[in-house]
DNA sequence: TCTGGGGTCCTAGGACCC
DNA sequence: TCTGGGGTCCTAGGACCC
């Protein structure tokens, strides 16, 4: 039987990409993007990291040191990186139908169909034709596993010399070479191995992918339980985790951010929590879904150990539904039942679960709608739908709930936002 | 002063049923 | 008083991912 072969195709640093591809003055400089708040440091210029810059570093800390390197410092601008990676997705597309979309930069692609080609030099083209239709530069890793796959991209990217592609198949049938090669990496690189996970193994004295790859597997799975296993068949070239080219429907949708300054008003607490149940309402529609479950939670920062409060509470309703109005009223008795004063809070969420889709609903057979009710359900979709399409077109917030407060102090901070270039026109002068 | 957000999967344990 | 055994479903919590 033939070698199995996926290629992970991963962005390289992809938000400080997406943020070059319009600022080509910064090739070559070192660039940063935050996270959502301008809370951590979550991408990097290779240039970046060479100063020393480190991944999750909080902003605040470096900022100073930032500065007196010159390194350029972007708000994260997801519209912008979502619109870029959709692009490179297609590109990919257009090489390989059997593909997985894994996360906003990466894509796994299934080449097996492809023995008669030289993959390396397939995932070559790949890399080059990617690079040339939107800029943005990608690391191919090619194995017989999908753990193993990014493995190899990983390897690809810290080996100046491997050109963008790694091919693991090309030398599988030489156990020696794989072994050395896996006794390079470290057992908290692998994919599926967290901190929790390493520090464990780390106690039996297992620090390497060998050592892992070489454990039984009745241990495996006692001490990390299935998915354990999995990673470890795989690192022995068996596949164990399947390429979801048709990802499951979705199971939650979650909304909650920071504050841009500690709450300690119910009010103010109150408002944040009802303008992110509009938005994940505005999704849960977007994606023809009706929620059971609605989930408020709030908490104050870890990061003070003197004030700490958490708490969760949940909400199943009679039916499931789409309706915002419902929604936020909900939302807002729930975090009146859990808002504490004396707290100062640093983020609010509201979760929905319980998910079904809108189009294939099941009816009850001993329920009766009357006219009257049947008029009003249709009169609340009208209203959600022309709402809808009023945001999308103005832009979002040009019908707003009263609920979602005008002030809005709580909102977060994006000090350093760049145009969103690719999709809204008014912004895109802003290069010239 | 300031430390992201949004997901998934697995397991254990309780509730419930026959 | 003595109160089985096995199955399913649900939920909370833990761990992981990007």
């Amino acid at each position: 039987m033939s070698l199995a072969a996926y290629a992970l195709v991963d962005c390289n640093n992809f938000y400080c990409s997406c943020e070059r591809v319009f600022r080509p003055d910064l090739i070559g400089k070192p660039i940063v993007v935050l996270s959502n708040n301008d809370g951590c440091i979550i991408s990097r210029s290779n240039e970046a990291k060479k100063l020393g810059v480190q991944m999750a570093a909080p902003y605040f800390k470096q900022k100073r040191f930032l500065e007196r390197n010159k390194v350029a410092v972007f708000s994260s601008n997801y519209p912008l990186y979502g619109d870029l990676s959709e692009r490179v997705m297609n590109t990919l597309r257009a090489f390989c139908s059997d593909m997985e979309i894994y996360s906003i930069d990466e894509a796994f692609l299934r080449l097996d169909g492809f023995s008669t080609y030289n993959l390396t030099a397939y995932g070559q083209h790949i890399r080059n034709t990617v690079y040339k239709w939107t800029g943005i530069p990608v690391s191919i890793g090619i194995a017989p596993t999908k753990t193993l796959a990014k493995i190899a991209s990983h390897i690809c990217k810290k080996n100046p010399n491997s050109s963008g592609v790694y091919n693991m198949n090309d030398q599988w049938g030489n156990s020696s070479q794989i072994n050395a090669m896996l006794e390079k990496v470290p057992v908290n690189e692998i994919w599926g191995i967290g901190r929790k996970s390493s520090a464990k193994l780390f106690n039996y004295g297992i620090t390497t992918a060998r050592q892992l790859r070489d454990r039984d597997n009745a241990w495996l799975q006692k001490m990390l339980t299935v998915t354990g296993l999995y990673t470890a068949l795989e690192l022995r070239g068996i596949p164990s985790i399947a390429l979801d080219d048709a990802p499951p429907a979705r199971r939650s949708i979650r909304s909650s951010r920071s504050f841009g300054q500690p709450v300690t008003e119910k009010r103010d607490a109150q408002e944040a929590a009802v303008a992110y149940m509009v938005r994940a309402a505005e999704k849960l529609r977007r994606e023809g879904l009706l929620a059971t479950t609605l989930s408020v939670f709030i908490k104050t920062s870890e990061h003070r150990p003197g004030d700490q409060h958490a708490e969760y509470c949940t909400h199943t309703l009679e039916k499931p539904t789409d309706y915002t109005p419902l929604l936020v009223h909900h939302a807002s008795e729930m975090l009146c039942k859990i808002f504490r004063n004396g707290h100062q809070y640093q983020k609010v969420g509201v979760l929905l679960s319980g998910l079904e889709s809108k189009h294939n609903q099941q009816g009850s057979l001993l329920e009766l709608t009357s006219p009257a009710t049947q008029q009003q359900i249709e009169a609340e979709a009208r209203l959600m739908c022309v709402t809808d399409a009023i945001n999308k077109k103005f832009g979002r917030g040009t019908v707003q709930y009263a609920g979602e407060g005008l002030g809005q102090p709580w909102k977060m901070k994006q000090k350093n936002l760049s145009p969103r270039y690719t999709t809204k026109w008014g912004e895109l002068r802003e290069i010239f």
